[in-house]
DNA sequence: TTGTACGCGTTATCAA
DNA sequence: TTGATAACGCGTACAA
């Protein structure tokens, strides 16, 4: 028991355990515990003798052990569709300062907009007995009946961003409809009358949304509403291209005056496609976006555009989680964060006013 | 033992165990194990059973369990300084594509550029015993010894994109040196002979390595190296704004006529100041940055610089810690991956030849 | 082909 | 203040 064998100890590659401690001290197991969690009765020499053994020993205590016998793992499954997509990282970076803060850690899963992978993910993360799944759900999104199942199991669940709606689900996400009704007021306040949607997947409840919204502000306002120039174009650029060559190709007088895209990326698509028109922006055709994507600013002409909060997206969500995991909450919310406008020279309506 | 008991026996909100299987079917908690995990030898209609009985009941294995008698967890831990940073998603979505293939899930940490949070995420990674951990390290690296004890624990680790060097470590990166040495000889080559450089933090190898390169290219070329053309940027906008600007305060005929930013976010920066000075890019001052940013296209003019494969990077890195882990790759590498130039209008390169 | 005993590393519980 | 025992859910090794 002299110093000597502590170091002699080492020589095996495994690992020490809680045991290893308390065999060099000639104390139980158990005092080891209470000792290094500062849990119950430990004489206070005996705690420092512990803890520097600990030390000596290079101890690290095995979570997995301590997960099977507690029944908490202190991690927090995420899913989310497209890490790359700019959104995400952004909500990644909130859910980890809210995790960070609490002492969870992540386990960070992606789905590549994959409804089979995405459930595969899920069904992994109940196995891995995370205490908790944040879910921002693929496109294809298929049966309700594997979420419906989800939220009656044991684990909390909090979907972000991407929901699945009446099923009784917490979820954090931006007001969609609202958003996309206002950035259309916004060019009805500017004189437009005819405007286009390049919308989102429908299978997708931001889509949906987004476009509910729209056709909201065109109806309260008593405009007709053209079904030829509603086009679904999906999220990205190359659809958003696509839908807005389908809509330039229709007889030049049905052109629209003003285009809402269902995000930044479609967006881009549009402009490129009303560019090689030889069109201008905003002059031929105003155009919006959604998202406030890190390029909106830099391309020409800027594009106006729907800044989604997406850092304060993932923290509510994170905070709603941990609120219900550890059962400082137990209502189903669904909260909605608010967007904020960005006016830029895309929509033309700088100068109007 | 009837249909009916089975879903009587779901009462209870506790997790459904091997052990409810055995029972219900009147076996062995073994024969459960093999029949779900085909091992050894198992009767055909038993198995169908199990695995029948396993989906009545709702059963999801218990991983944490399994990790604790496997001593293997199927999970890997990785530590980056800033998720937002555009180089990270894309990296992670390389080691994702990797990790997803080989089955393995990943724990993400954040270290907000700072060393000790990024020890203690170490430190927890190690905790849940994680199989192994890829590694981005913080700005501000303080002992080698962390890092020397770290690697030679019994965990396996890959550093990736900012590495420790000379402590014998798996290490996937950018040719950092030799990409800075290049795009500073393209400009050199395009006959700028005064070249200042916005270096990176030089306790971060690539800050360190970048600086190297750059010297390396005015030496070949017998340029003599002017110390004030040297600033320290770090690797925001603000900093490089803020060391361009401090250079721009020389004497004017002590000005740069081209700059080598350590990269693009300093890139920017720098030319908002010299913008402000109202001075011309590239006519009174070119510039290059590093690692082609989702912006440097849009940019006016569109930035010079030099791609880096960040999913490449990430794809390289999960592949070499998943071999060293599985044991069929035993070696201690330094790989570095090829890096691109894209050259675009600010460095006032195209009109030349 | 199936079952039994034991161990993985930790903590809760109760007794000393 | 400390220790012995059992348990968490599963897999290995061996026996049947």
């Amino acid at each position: 028991m002299t110093k000597k064998d502590h170091t002699i100890q080492r020589r095996s590659n495994k690992r020490i355990t809680a045991r290893d401690i308390a065999v060099q001290l000639g104390i139980s197991e158990m005092t080891v515990s209470r000792a290094l969690n500062n849990r119950g009765y430990v004489d206070k020499t005996t705690k420092e003798k512990v803890l520097e053994m600990s030390k000596e020993l290079g101890y690290s205590p095995n979570h997995i052990a301590k997960s099977l016998v507690l029944k908490k793992t202190h991690t927090i499954g995420v899913v989310v569709p497209e890490i790359t997509h700019s959104f995400f990282p952004e909500a990644i970076r909130g859910i980890e300062e809210v995790t960070f803060m609490a002492q969870y850690q992540l386990i960070l899963t992606h789905s590549a907009e994959n409804a089979k992978r995405e459930q595969d993910a899920i069904l992994t993360l109940e196995s891995k007995r995370v205490d908790g799944i944040l879910i921002s759900t693929a496109q294809s999104v298929e049966d309700d009946m594997f979420y419906r199942s989800l939220i009656k199991s044991s684990v909390p669940i909090v979907f972000f961003d991407r929901c699945v709606y009446g099923i009784g689900a917490n979820c954090v996400s931006i007001d969609d409809e609202e958003s996309a009704k206002k950035i259309t007021m916004h060019l009805i306040g500017h004189g437009y009358k005819r405007i286009a949607h390049l919308s989102g997947p429908l299978g997708v409840s931001i889509g949906q949304d987004r476009l509910n919204g729209f056709k909201k502000a065109l109806k309260e306002n008593n405009i007709p509403l053209d079904k030829e120039l509603i086009v679904e174009s999906g999220f990205h650029e190359k659809g958003g291209y696509e839908a807005m060559n389908k809509i330039l190709s229709l007889p030049k007088k049905m052109h629209p005056r003003a285009v809402v895209a269902v995000n930044d990326p479609a967006a881009f698509g549009a402009m490129k496609a009303i560019e090689e028109h030889h069109l201008s922006i905003p002059k031929d055709i105003a155009i919006v976006g959604f998202s406030d994507d890190i390029r909106a600013a830099l391309i020409t002409p800027p594009l106006t555009t729907v800044r989604q909060p997406a850092y304060e997206v993932g923290k509510r969500a994170a905070e709603k989680l941990i609120a219900t995991i550890e059962g400082k909450s137990s209502s189903i919310d669904e909260i909605t964060i608010n967007t904020e406008q960005v006016i830029r020279l895309s929509c033309g309506c700088n100068k109007k006013k």
